[in-house]
DNA sequence: CTGAAAGCGCTTACAG
DNA sequence: CTGAAAGCGCTTACAG
C-alpha cells in the first residue's frame, strides 16, 4: 500500500500548505482557480482518499444519518426507505440503517452507536416501549430525532405517520357497504400507537353503523404474512363465522388469504378480505387486494427533510398533519353480498 | 448541553490521567480494579459518551464493516443480511448497508464512502459489470472485500455461492420426472454469474434428457414478484406453450402463478412451476412452491466469518467450495402428468 | 499500576 | 489569495 496518501502529502508535492489544499479540495472560493485545478488534478493522480473521521473529528458532523425501523425486510418499511433514500442522496449525507425488531436494548445499542459515531440525526420508528427519555437523551447529546410510523407518548419531536383510525374506518366501512354484517379485525397489536389507531378505527365503524363486535372476531398479534397464513385456522374456526376481515396490514391479509385458500375457501369469494398499506405486491396478489394506500413515499419524504431541515438549525413543527389514507378496491373485498 | 464530556472530563475530575481513564473504560488488565471501578462508574453517572471518530483516528480500526447488495428489500438478501447481522453482533461491529440496484456508480459511491468512513471491511454482492480493479483498488486502500451471490471475472478475493447449475439442473430433472417435456425457464439475466449459471444447469438437464429446447421457452429478464405477473402474458401465449416452469427465483415463480392465476389457469395444475431460493414465504404461497433452497443463512453467516478473519489476518481461502443446493418438493410442481 | 506527551488527519481562525 | 499553528478527542509507546 506504500505509505499513506494524505492532505499534506499533496501539499508538499505541490509546494503548498494544507490549509490551502483542505480549501481546494471543498472548492472554497479563497483559493485561486488555477491553484484549485492544480490540486484537484493530483488528488485524483495519486488516488487521495478524504479522510472523514479526521474531518468530523474537527467540524463535529459526520455526514451520518441513522435510520432504525422495526424490520427493514417488511415491505411497508422498505418503501419508506426507499423514500428516504431518495431524498438523502441528494444532500450527500450516508445512512445508517438498523432493525429493532422492536427489541428497545437493540434500538438503544443502535442510538449509542450513533452518538459514537457523531451522527447527524436520526429517525426511527420506534420500538414498542420506548420511553420518551430515550430520545430526549438521544437530542440532548446532538443526535436529532423524528419519528415515522409509530409516536411516543411524552416526546418532543415531530412524528411522520398516515392516520392509521381513518384508514381502518375507509376499509370496514368499504366492506359493511358491501353487505357484510359479521367482520372481524386480525392482526395488530395494542402496545403501538398504530395498532391502537387502527383498532379503534375499526370499532368506530361498527359501532357508527350499529353493528355487533364479538371479542372472538379479534386475532390480534399477526403482522408477517407467515403469522396471517397462521391465523387462517384460528379465524375459520370461529363459532358464526365473520365474512369478511380487516387486516392489520398487507402482509397479514396475504398470508391469511394464501391460509384461506389452502384450507380450500376461496379468498374474496367465501371470505371479503382487506389489507392495509398497498404494498406493490398488493396489487399482483391472487385476488387483487382491496387496501387501503398508507401514503408510504409520503412519509419517507417528510421524515427525510423535517430531518435536514431540524439539523440545519431550519425551524421544523412539533406537530405534523396526518396523511390521509385511500381506499384501492380491488378483487379481494368480493362483490356485494346477499343480506338476509 | 452544558460542556461537552470526554476522557478528560473524568480524569480531571477524578484526579487521574486520560490515559488511565481510557484504559480502565477499555477494560485493560493495567488498570488496578478499584480505579477501573471508580472510573467506570464515573462515566456511567455523568453519561459520557465514548467519541469513536477520535479513537479510529488514532488507531485506524473503524468497527465498521459494509454491506452492499443488489437490493436489501429483495428477501432473498434479507435472508442473507439476517445472518449477516447475527454473526457480526457478536463481534461488536456496526454495519453499513447500502443497495446499489446493480447500479455501477452506486455502487462506487459506496466504496468511496466506507474508505473515507475508514470502514474495516465490506461484504458485497457485486453490480452488474463490476470490474475486477473496482475491488483491488478497494483492497490497495486497506478495505478488504469478500463476495457473496455473484463472481466478478479476475477478483482475487473469495465468494461464497451456491452452486446454481447444479440447483436448477435438479429443478430441472424433477420436472421432467414428473413427465414433463416442454420446460420453460423464466427470468435471470446472463449479465451475472449467477444468472449463466442456472440458465446453464437447466440447459444441461434438458440436454441430458434427450430434450429440445425451443429458444422461445427462455423469458430473459423477470427478477421481481412484479416482473414475474408480468411474464405470465407472455408464457401463456408461446406456441406450444410449454406444460412446466422453471424460474429463476421464488419472487419470479410467485408473481408467475399470480399471473396464471389472474388469467383462469391453475398454477400447480394446468402448468407446474418450481422456484429457486426457498424464502420463507415459499411455503405459504399457493400453491405451495416447489423450490431449490439455496442456503443463504449459510452463504451470509461464512461470508461474515471470512471477513471477520481477513481483517484480524488469519487466512482466508480464496477459492471456496459451492453450498449444495437441495429440492424442496411441494404442490407448484403438480402431480405427474400423463405422457402421451 | 499511573502519567506526560506525541500524534492520528483534518479544518479553522488569524496573519500577512 | 496563501501559510503557520492550534486543536478536535482519543490511544500508544515510553518513563517512572
Amino acid at each position: 500500500m506504500g505509505q499513506k496518501i494524505k492532505l499534506s502529502t499533496i501539499a508538499d508535492a505541490l509546494g503548498v500548505s494544507t490549509a490551502t489544499v483542505s480549501l481546494a479540495l471543498r472548492d472554497s472560493p479563497l483559493v485561486a482557480d488555477e491553484t484549485r485545478e492544480r490540486i484537484k488534478h493530483h488528488a485524483r493522480e495519486i488516488g487521495y482518499i478524504y479522510n472523514r473521521r479526521a474531518a468530523s473529528l474537527r467540524t463535529s458532523r459526520s455526514g451520518i444519518l441513522g435510520v432504525v425501523v422495526h424490520d427493514i425486510m417488511n415491505p411497508f418499511f422498505a418503501e419508506i426507505l426507499r423514500s428516504i433514500e431518495t431524498e438523502l442522496d441528494r444532500s450527500g449525507q450516508t445512512f445508517l440503517l438498523s432493525n429493532h425488531y422492536d427489541d428497545l436494548e437493540k434500538q438503544r445499542s443502535f442510538i449509542d452507536t450513533l452518538l459514537q459515531l457523531g451522527a447527524d440525526g436520526v429517525i426511527m420508528s420506534p420500538a414498542i416501549g420506548t420511553p420518551a427519555e430515550d430520545i430526549a437523551m438521544a437530542e440532548r447529546n446532538g443526535l436529532p430525532a423524528v419519528l415515522i410510523a409509530r409516536a411516543v407518548e411524552g416526546a418532543e419531536v415531530p412524528v411522520f405517520r398516515g392516520d392509521d383510525a381513518y384508514g381502518t374506518a375507509l376499509a370496514t366501512n368499504h366492506l359493511i357497504s358491501l353487505g357484510h354484517r359479521r367482520i372481524a379485525m386480525v392482526g395488530g397489536t395494542d402496545q403501538t400507537s398504530t395498532g391502537r389507531h387502527r383498532y379503534q378505527g375499526y370499532l368506530d365503524a361498527m359501532t357508527a353503523a350499529g353493528l355487533e363486535v364479538k371479542p372472538s372476531w379479534r386475532i390480534p398479534g399477526p403482522r408477517t404474512k407467515q403469522a396471517g397464513f397462521d391465523a387462517a385456522g384460528q379465524f375459520l374456526t370461529i363459532e358464526d363465522r365473520p365474512t369478511a376481515v380487516c387486516c392489520w396490514n398487507d402482509l397479514v391479509a396475504i398470508g391469511l388469504m394464501n391460509g384461506i385458500a389452502r384450507a380450500g375457501l376461496v379468498p374474496g369469494v367465501d371470505v371479503a378480505v382487506t389489507g392495509y398499506d398497498d404494498i406493490e405486491e398488493a396489487a399482483i396478489a391472487t385476488p387483487a387486494l382491496t387496501t387501503v394506500w398508507n401514503g408510504q413515499r409520503e412519509v419517507g419524504r417528510r421524515a427525510a427533510s423535517a430531518l435536514l431541515d431540524k439539523l440545519n438549525g431550519r425551524p421544523v413543527r412539533l406537530s405534523q398533519e396526518l396523511i390521509k389514507p385511500e381506499l384501492h378496491v380491488r378483487q379481494s373485498s368480493g362483490v356485494p353480498i346477499k343480506t338476509p
